[in-house]
RNA sequence: GGGCGAUUAGCUCAGGGGUAGAGCACCUGCCUUACAAGCAGGGAGUCGCUGGUUCAAAUCCAGCAUCGCCCACCA
């Protein structure tokens, strides 16, 4: 890249990380130069995603940015791993949200779907999507998501209908599929048939009305319930066969106030005593329970209401009533008849259609159902065995204990935009399933077919996402190299809807499970707790977080957010992620401005490097550790506490003393493995914060990072000695600050300081005298006697005499305060190793670290109490 | 009704049998030639409550409380 980055001054002047200019620009690179695309390759391992398609009417939220950062994080690090890594990317046509969104279109301009018809709707909804539909694909590049964008499918294109087609067909031939006439629930105002699973349920306040039916030939029956208006469809009233208050009136007949039909009284175990009067009206039309009851007892049905949501011409004088004004009106007119023997509040939760609110109907109607009894079952056993993981595990009992109570699934929709059912009917009413539309019935050969208008859930066709979108049907060499896909990253509010049937379509038409590990992120809540959502204002517009903090800023923050459970959206970790890329962009510019005309090269020679190397393979080993497990935050943490708390803190301030120094050699060895260092951290920083990392090694010619590879574990590099001895070091600098700050010594005050200790300790100390002199302003001496009214600062390995320029009574009760510290920690150790319960069970390694610090602990009281006599005695 | 999760510093959250952690906020001092979106230092918590197991419990177990989520044919 040449503009404008070219050359140091862009370097030089650039002192914060200005994210805007470089995301889009980094961005435009990637996919020019193709760097997303995979093609399969047998010499390489494949790495696949397919990313859980969005509504093409959706628009990016908070929860797509996690996934998305998460989902690219993954494929960035696999791809540097050497692995042909794919992340497909696609939209879903999503029935009901897209037919909902263009209606509401058309009411704009005075317009109905039935006023254009069905062609001419549908092709109106092509329109829409080929307008809008691609808007959340290109605010994924926002985020850098590395998406094989080339590869883009939709679950309504050419070849998806094809198998979309062949797996209906294949499921019907095998008897899974079958149209039945049953009760479902019913959206009125989207006018369709919709799943259990796209029914939410929600409190609302309600009564529960006792209405009294008479029984014929003498006495009543009184029963309750909370939704009056549909005694319309009652066919019986039902009680428990052992409730002794009813057993002399199973077998009679009552008569339904208002309507006057005749209904039987029948005994049923599914009746629970307890509730309301034990008596329950039985409308088969209407209700589950009822439905059963009604198919147990071949009781009649009765529809009251219909599929518009108004009462029926079975509801006599009600009929053409809206739901609620005939629930009032029967309410009204049952209490004139004096059969309404009291109204209670009652509150409970009313069904409501999950994507409009509209309190849902069940009403028995003409829909298509799948079986699951035969696809749950090596479903559930991929989980159970462990060849699917959930992380975080408990998702995966979540999963079993639902797929245990599977019912029949209902499938069709009435709407028009959707996968229509290739499914035909000759006059007669034969059926004919067949993936090309046939030419004749296949039972009686007739040539005046039509076709089934119902369309398929949408979720029936995601179900095939993993293996629709490599080429399936076809055998294609796509399939064969990327499936199954590694990981599937989603959401919980969909491991019914589509997770679950993801693995049981993959079974049944791959043969193959279509992913290993699921990973279920977290719910990323409003500040407040609150859900994020459009309706209650909650909302935060990833969008406008990648605007003011950068794209890297908002992947930094969302993975801290990425926990096993939900949290709130905080502004405080992009932020963090904002100064993070900003730290970094400054340590580059330090190493790369200090240490121009060196080549980068790796170094063992001096102690701080291989003390670097060795703290950065501890981090690298941690890192790869946690997104083995999906701990992105962990990951990260492990990130940023090593490349601000000891490169950046501790690194490159130890590094000034031989980089500013007059030793040539010293400094081209040093320069040479700062410039290394640089390198091998901004590639395992690349997945994380892909455009500041592209960034910097554009500055020294090592972009793209996308073609780089991870860093390599190497046990070798590990020098525990060295960790070690540069800790001791730090330890000992922390301990003049502290002891600088606390006595208040101006920070350009320079202190000379006598050390008296070990040997080890002394030439270690004296090898960084000048680490000392930058770090804590402090000259070192190691031989004569220290001064008498010299301070003391215990540092590993002995003490450090400074000479200060404190009040000697000051000195004294500073002293003596630590004495009493270290003494109480003495009487601690002492009294803990004197515990035969502690010394006799505790692990060895235990003992031995309360030995080792209980013996630190009485030399640094000894020190100090030697050194307290001599300021008393002086 | 069943299940799951949470309760740790002022705030948001990690951790998890062996002397309590991070970020932000707060206090003090510094524009020290990479970075003031910075540097150095500091204060701050009976780890929800009650019991139990253990030499040792914030951590494991049981019960309770509060909050949240999911499932359910709560007439």
């Amino acid at each position: 890249m040449t503009d404008p980055s070219s050359g140091t001054d862009y370097l030089q002047q650039t002192t914060r990380f200005e994210p805007a200019a470089v995301e889009a620009r980094w961005m435009k690179r990637w996919l020019d130069e193709h760097l997303f695309h995979a093609e399969p390759d047998p010499d390489r391992p494949a790495y696949s995603i397919v990313i859980p398609p969005p509504n093409i009417t959706g628009v990016l939220h908070m929860g797509h940015a996690l996934n998305d950062t998460v989902q690219d994080v993954l494929t960035r690090y696999h791809r540097m791993l050497g692995e042909n890594a794919c992340w497909l990317v696609g939209t879903d046509h999503a029935g009901i949200a897209t037919q909902n969104v263009v209606e509401k279109m058309l009411r704009k301009e005075g317009l109905t779907k039935e006023d254009l018809g069905r062609e001419e709707f549908v092709a109106r909804v092509w329109e829409w999507r080929r307008e809008y539909g691609g808007t959340i694909i290109e605010q994924l590049k926002r985020l850098g998501s590395s998406c094989d964008y080339e590869r883009e499918r939709f679950t309504f294109d050419e070849g998806y209908v094809r198998a979309v087609t062949r797996v209906f067909v294949a499921l019907y031939d095998k008897g899974y599929i079958h149209k039945d006439s049953y009760l479902v629930n019913w959206c009125p105002r989207c006018g369709t048939a919709i799943s259990d699973l796209e029914v939410a349920y929600r409190d609302m306040p309600g009564t529960l009305n006792h209405i009294r039916y008479e029984i014929a030939g003498g006495g009543s029956v009184t029963i309750a319930t909370t939704r009056p208006e549909t005694m319309l469809g009652d066919t019986a009233v039902a009680v428990h066969p052992d409730d002794e208050r009813y057993t002399a009136v199973v077998g009679k007949t009552a008569v339904l106030p208002l309507l006057g039909r005749e209904l039987r009284i029948v005994a049923d175990e599914r009746v629970d005593p307890s509730f309301g009067t034990g008596a329950l009206k039985i409308t088969p039309a209407h209700d589950l329970t009822d439905f059963d009851i009604g198919r147990t007892h071949g009781l009649e049905t009765v529809q009251a209401i219909g599929q518009d949501g108004r009462i029926t011409a079975a509801g006599g004088p009600y009929a053409g009533l809206e739901v609620e004004e005939a629930a009032a009106r029967v309410t009204a007119d049952l209490r004139a008849l004096g059969a309404l023997v009291k109204v209670e509040d009652y509150p409970h939760s009313v069904a409501t259609c999950d994507r409009c609110g509209t309190p849902i109907e069940p009403l028995i109607s003409e829909q298509w159902f799948m079986d699951m009894d035969e696809l749950k079952k090596p479903a559930t056993d991929v989980v159970r065995d462990g060849t699917v993981t959930f992380t975080p595990e408990r998702w995966g009992r979540v999963y079993i204990d639902w797929m245990d109570n599977l019912r029949p699934w209902c499938i069709s929709r009435q709407l028009w935009w959707g996968h229509q059912l290739p499914v035909w009917y000759c006059p007669d009413g034969h059926l004919t399933v067949a993936e090309t539309e046939p030419q004749a019935c296949a039972t009686c050969g007739s040539t005046e077919l039509t076709r089934e208008t119902d369309v398929l859930d949408t979720w029936f066709s995601s179900a095939l996402w993993p293996f629709a979108t490599f080429g399936w049907p076809e055998q294609t060499a796509d399939l064969a190299y990327f499936y199954p896909t590694n990981v599937l990253s989603t959401g919980r509010d969909i491991i019914f809807l589509w997770v679950a049937r993801m693995i049981m379509m993959g079974l049944e038409f791959m043969d193959e499970i279509p992913f290993d590990d699921v990973y279920i992120h977290s719910v990323i809540q409003a500040p407040d707790g609150r859900r994020m959502s459009k309706s209650l204002g909650t909302g935060i517009d990833p969008l406008d977080v990648i605007d003011e903090h950068g794209a890297d800023a908002t992947r930094f923050g969302l993975l801290l957010m990425s926990s096993t459970q939900d949290v709130r959206f905080s502004d405080e970790k992009i932020a963090m992620g904002r100064g993070f890329a900003n730290k970094l962009w400054n340590a580059a510019r330090f190493v790369l401005l200090g240490t121009q005309g060196y080549a980068a090269e790796r170094s063992d020679v001096a102690e701080v490097d291989r003390w670097i190397t060795s703290r950065f393979q501890r981090c690298l080993a941690a890192v790869e550790e946690a997104v083995a497990v999906y701990d992105f935050t962990a990951a990260v943490d492990a990130l940023y506490h090593f490349v601000w708390d000891e490169f950046c803190d501790w690194y490159v301030e130890l590094i000034k003393v031989p980089l500013y120094g007059e030793d040539e050699a010293k400094k081209a060895q040093v320069a040479g493995h700062a410039r290394w260092m640089l390198d091998q951290i901004v590639r395992l920083l690349h997945p994380f914060m892909p455009f500041v990392t592209e960034e910097i090694a554009e500055q020294y010619g090592a972009a793209p990072l996308l073609r780089q590879q991870h860093p390599r574990r190497d046990e070798e590099q590990l020098a525990a000695d060295d960790e070690k001895a540069i800790g001791e070091l730090q330890a000992a600098v922390d301990a003049l600050r502290r002891f600088r700050a606390e006595a208040e010594i101006p920070p350009g005050k320079v202190l000379a300081a006598v050390f008296a200790g070990d040997a080890a300790a002394a030439e270690r100390y004296e090898h960084h005298a000048g680490v000392f002199r930058a770090m804590a302003r402090t000259t070192l001496a190691f031989a004569g006697e220290p001064e008498t009214d010299a301070t003391v600062v215990v540092v590993p390995g002995g003490r450090l005499f400074v000479a200060a320029a404190i009040d000697k009574a000051e000195e004294i009760a500073r002293l003596e305060q630590q004495l009493a510290r270290a003494q109480a920690e003495v009487e601690r150790g002492e009294a803990k190793l004197g515990n035969e319960k502690f010394v006799g069970r505790a692990p060895e390694a235990v003992v031995t670290k309360e030995r080792e610090k209980l013996a630190s602990h009485v030399a640094e009281r000894d020190g100090l109490a030697a050194r307290l006599a001599q300021l008393r005695g002086g």
